[in-house]
Parts: structure tokens; C-alpha cells; sequence
DNA sequence: AGAATTAGGGACCGATTGGTACATTATCAC
DNA sequence: GTGATAATGTACCAATCGGTCCCTAATTCT
């Protein structure tokens, strides 16, 4: 009973996860986002509201699109099982030419303005969050095969994450797949059960 | 033979690097400069030139006063005592209440808008850069002590770095340094000579 | 006491930031 | 066709961005 939408809000988002995912959400400017969907502003804040809930709505997106290889992962039944495929996953997503290089979160999370503090806050609990489920995970399959002697769950799920994080830096830095690949290799050489 | 400066270059300096630690380059404005300094616009542009030469300036500073603990780290005489050491100054930095969180060039490398991407590039360099000292390092010490095995000079690099910057992620994001010790624990388990 | 030189204060610059107001346009139900 | 409704285009907003210009203030050398 209306005018209707001249674009497809699914192909706004995947425009505007791109740029979110090169540049962060403070390098990303509105005008950014509308040369990217060809969209003018007041159908994308008519659309979306501001700047900061488009940011989440592709957020959710990336998650879903693209971090959707962790529950996979972490339904493996052993540790050096979840860490592989997590860690294999992480390296092909940052692999791929098609997709921009380093990890939509990260690029937001690590600086920035005062002004996104609370964006940044957020991320970084997300990732705790994650953390946990994979300490917990850790904690039920270390019974089927053990961890590398000494190491917690906790460390585990620490020393997974920081390596994680480590990878997405580096793939922002252009290092290539196969460095990566290599990289995970020698990180899992002390865990149990090749 | 002229009016005398009234500010002292090394505090303004410190003041700068502490903004920029915190907030990235982009992070950082002018006026965040003015307040932190003490200094107005005029005085800030004649004594440095524009911001990035007073950001490459505070690098500067940030590598001889905060990263001095690398030369150490790559005299040792084994692969496991120069990760060893990197990794626990790696944590002793970002571990402290006195300074900034995280790193400071990490902070600035990842994300941007388009303006920065030439500090951003330059950054990589310099990280690149210290990967392949890094790297022959540990070529010409794995005489002395062999790296684990199936890896690589070049391998044993990456990794360590990759730690390292998972590392500086893990400390922006809140995480305490005795955790950060736990991981690097675990990252050295495979690694010989004890 | 000048003259020369440099530091500092402050107004000003165009460009860009995220965001809003409003008029116009297109579609639906009737 | 008409009225209601919602999408779009455009002009506009204050605030901020990095940076420049110019005038004044302070110092040393002559």
C-alpha cells in the first residue's frame, strides 16, 4: 500500500559488509556506504536507522555468512580436532581473494575514537564469549583425547584464540594462505593426536 | 637568537605517544593532541611539521623506548631462549598498568579509511622487516639448539609473530598478562631445550 | 635601542563527518 | 481517479577534521 524498495536489502548488506570489513566501522564513512549500495542517505537511514545499527546488522551477517565454519569446529570430539578446524577455517576465510583480507571485527575492535568505544567494547565481549564456548568445549573432549601436558582448558582456549587473532593480523598484512597454514601447523605440533 | 621554546620536545612526545598508543593514528585528532600537549595547533605544526611526522616521530620514540627488549631477545644464543624472550617482554609491554594497552603500531595498521593506508603500508614494512631478522635468527642459531621438529627458520618466524600480534590484540581486549604468560607457555611446548 | 629571528595565540580555511527536514515520487487499496 | 502510505532525492545542519595565515610576544645579536 506504499511506494516499495527499489534495491534488495541483502545485497545493502553484503556492499556494505565489504567495506565494514576493509576499513573498520570508523574508516567507513556514509559516503562510503552509499557509492558502495547506491543508495542515497535517507534510504539507508530510512532503511537501517544510523550508521551504528547498519554496522550490527552486518556484523550478524558476517557471523552468519562467514564464522558459520565454528560450529562445525567446535562439535568435533577431540581438542586437537576443534583447534584444527577452527584454525583451518580461519586461515581459508582469510585466504580467499574473493573476500577482504583480515577480520571484520578485529578491524573495528582494536582502535579508533572515543566515539566508538562502546562498539569496540561490544566486539570484545562477543569474543569472550566465544572464548568461553570453546574452553567449555575443551573441557568435555579433553576426557576423549588430552591436551598438551600442562595446558588447561583455559590455556587452550586462550593460547587458540590469541592464535586466531595473530592470523587475521597477518592476513590484513598480506601474508599469503600457505604462511598461515604453515604458521597453525606449527602451532598444533604439542597437541596429542595427529 | 630567538624566542625560546616553552615547552619541552621529549614531554610532548610522550604525551603524543601515550594518544596515539591508545587511539591509533586516525583514532587521534589534532585537538586530542592539543589538550594532551598543552600546545595549540600553531605550536604542534612548527615544532613538527603535521601530524604523521609527529606520529612517525612517536614511533619512533615507541621503538627505542618500548621495544628495546628485541635487540636482547635476538643476541640469545638458541631458537627457544630468542622466542623465549620476545614473547615475555611481548607481555611484560602490554602487561603494565602504566602504560596503553595493546600496541602501538598494531593499532594503527589494521583498519582505516582510505587516507592512512600509506602508514598503514609502511607499518607492515617495518614488521615484515623485523619477521625476516627474526627469521635469520633463528637460521643461524638452530645449530646451537634444533627448532621443533618439521619446522622451518622461516616457519618458526611467522609463528612467533603471529603470537606476538595475537598477543597485542589479547591485551587491548582486557586480557590480564598472567594469561598471556599461560599462552605463551603454551606456544613454547614444543619448542626444545628447556 | 634597535633589528632579526623564532615561538605562540587565534582566527580562519575548505572538506568531510554523521544525521535531519522536507518536498517529491511511486505504489497500493478503494 | 483519489487518498493513504512509504520510498526517494535534495538541501541542509552543526560539529569536526587536518591545515594555514598572520599578528603578537619573547629572546639574542649588533
Amino acid at each position: 500500500m506504499a511506494r516499495p524498495r527499489e534495491f534488495d536489502e541483502d545485497e545493502v548488506l553484503q556492499a556494505a559488509l565489504r567495506l565494514f570489513w576493509e576499513k573498520g566501522y570508523e574508516g567507513t564513512s556514509l559516503s562510503d556506504l552509499m557509492d558502495a549500495t547506491r543508495l542515497t542517505k535517507s534510504s539507508l537511514y530510512k532503511a537501517f536507522g544510523n550508521k551504528e545499527t547498519l554496522f550490527w546488522r552486518v556484523v550478524e551477517r558476517y557471523q552468519r555468512d562467514f564464522l558459520d565454519f565454528r560450529h562445525g569446529a567446535l562439535a568435533e570430539p577431540t581438542p586437537r580436532r576443534i583447534a584444527e578446524r577452527l584454525l583451518d577455517g580461519i586461515v581459508e576465510l582469510h585466504g580467499g581473494r574473493v573476500n577482504p583480507v583480515g577480520c571484520l571485527e578485529l578491524n573495528t575492535a582494536l582502535a579508533g575514537s572515543t566515539d566508538s568505544e562502546p562498539i569496540r567494547q561490544e566486539l570484545i565481549r562477543g569474543r569472550e564469549l566465544f572464548r568461553q564456548r570453546l574452553r567449555d568445549r575443551f573441557e568435555e573432549t579433553m576426557a576423549a583425547a588430552p591436551l598438551p601436558s600442562g595446558m588447561t582448558s583455559d590455556d587452550a582456549a586462550s593460547f587458540v584464540i590469541s592464535l586466531i587473532q595473530g592470523l587475521a593480523v597477518q592476513a590484513k598484512g598480506g601474508v599469503p594462505p600457505e604462511t598461515a597454514r604453515r604458521v597453525v601447523h606449527a602451532a598444533l605440533l604439542s597437541w596429542p593426536e595427529a
